[in-house]
DNA sequence: GGGGTTCTTGACCGTACGGTCAAGAAATTC
DNA sequence: GAATTTCTTGACCGTACGGTCAAGAACCCC
C-alpha cells in the first residue's frame, strides 16, 4: 500500500491511533471493536482514521508488525553481548517476559491473529524469525553438549510454547511478576532441553 | 437457556450444525463466518439454526463445552488405570496429542475463545479443570521425589503451554504425526519437571 | 386419518458496520 | 498573505449481518 509521507505531527497521530486501537482490540476483540469506537474514543472524526490507514485490517497488521519488531528488538538487545548459548536462551526468555510484562495486552493480539487466515501469515512471518533465533541457540547448545540431541526446531517450539502460555496465564491473567515467571520458565526450559 | 426436548432426529441435526459450524469457525474465524453461510452450507433454512440455538454465541459456547468435555474424557480414559504420577502425566500428554490429532481444527477455536471476553470465562472453566488434573499429578510427583520442588501450578501451566503450542505448530500447521510430537512433548516436559 | 408436536422454510427487519467524500481548517511554504 | 499541502470533519452510502416469524411440511401417536 502506497503510504504518503507524514509530518512529525502526522506520525504522532498515527502512533496514537495504533496504540489506542491495540488497547481496544486486546480488550474487546478485533471484530467487536468498530472503527467508529476507536475514533470517538480518541475524540476525532472518522476521516482521521482513513487518512492514516487504508482499512481496519491494515491497521491491525501494522500493530502486529510493530509489536513483533518491538519484541524482537528487546530480545536482541538483551542477548547482544552474551556468547554462551545457554545463557543466550535464558536472557532471551527473560527479555521476552519483561517485554510482555510491559505490553501485556499485545499477547491477546498475537493470539487472535493466529485464528484468522488473513492475519495468520503476517504473524507467522514474525514467529519464523523468533523461531530461527531460538533454533540457532539450541543447535549451538547441542554442539556444546549442553543440550540433548533432538530436533532443534521442536525443542525451540516447546520453549516458545512455555513462554507464550506463562505470559498469558501468569502475567496477563494473574498479574504475576514477570521476573518471577521468567525464573520458572527458564528452569523449566533448561530442564526440558537437557 | 431453557432448552426444549429434542427427538433423536433433532439431536442429530444439532450435532450436524455444531460439527459443521465448528469446522467453518476454525477455518474462517468466528466473526467472518455468518449464520447464513453455515445454514446454506448445510442446505437448510435459517430457521433451522434458530430452532436449535438461541444465538450464534450460544452455538459457539456449546461447541466449546463439547470439545473440552471430549478432550478431558480422552485424558481420563487414558490414565484411568495408571497409578504412577509420572506415567499419568505422560499418558495424559499422549492422549491430548492424540485427541488434537483427530480434532485439529478445535485448537483454533480454543485459541480464539481466549481472545474475546464473552467466551474467555467458558474456556477458563474447562482449563481450570485440566490444570487441576495436572497439578494433582505434579504434586504427587513432588511427594515421590520425582519432580523438583516448585510451584505445582506453574509447572502444570508450563506443560499445558508446551502441549498447546506443539499441537498448533507441529500437528495443526505442519501436519506431523501426533505420536512423534507426543514423544517430544513428553521428553521436554519430564525434563522440565525434574 | 385426524390432531398435535416437532421441525423447516425463506422473506423480511432493524441495525451497525467499514468505508467514502465534499467541504473546510491548520500548518507550511514562498 | 496568498498558494499549497497536510490534516480533519461528520453526514452519508451500500451492504451484510444476526435474528424473527407466519406459514407450512414432516413426523408421530391414537
Amino acid at each position: 500500500m502506497e503510504r504518503r509521507e507524514l509530518t512529525a505531527r502526522g506520525k504522532e497521530r498515527r502512533q496514537q491511533l495504533m496504540a489506542y486501537a491495540a488497547a481496544r482490540f486486546a480488550e474487546g476483540g478485533f471484530h467487536p471493536t468498530s472503527v467508529a469506537e476507536i475514533v470517538s474514543g480518541l475524540g476525532v472524526g472518522k476521516g482521521v482514521f482513513y487518512w492514516y490507514f487504508d482499512s481496519k485490517d491494515e491497521l491491525f497488521l501494522e500493530i502486529l508488525k510493530d509489536a513483533q519488531q518491538g519484541l524482537r528488538r528487546a530480545q536482541q538487545h538483551a542477548i547482544a553481548d552474551e556468547p554462551d548459548p545457554m545463557r543466550r536462551i535464558e536472557l532471551g526468555i527473560r527479555a521476552s517476559m519483561q517485554w510482555f510484562g510491559e505490553n501485556r495486552h499485545l499477547a491477546n493480539l498475537f493470539q487472535f491473529a493466529a485464528t484468522e487466515e488473513r492475519f495468520a501469515p503476517a504473524l507467522r512471518r514474525g514467529q519464523e524469525i523468533a523461531l530461527a533465533d531460538a533454533v540457532k541457540h539450541v543447535k549451538d547448545g547441542i554442539v556444546q553438549g549442553e543440550i540433548r540431541d533432538g530436533e532443534p526446531e521442536v525443542l525451540a517450539h516447546a520453549m516458545l510454547g512455555v513462554i507464550n502460555h506463562l505470559v498469558r496465564e501468569l502475567i496477563h491473567v494473574r498479574g504475576e511478576d514477570p521476573g518471577e515467571v521468567a525464573d520458572a520458565a527458564v528452569a523449566f526450559c533448561l530442564g526440558g532441553l537437557s
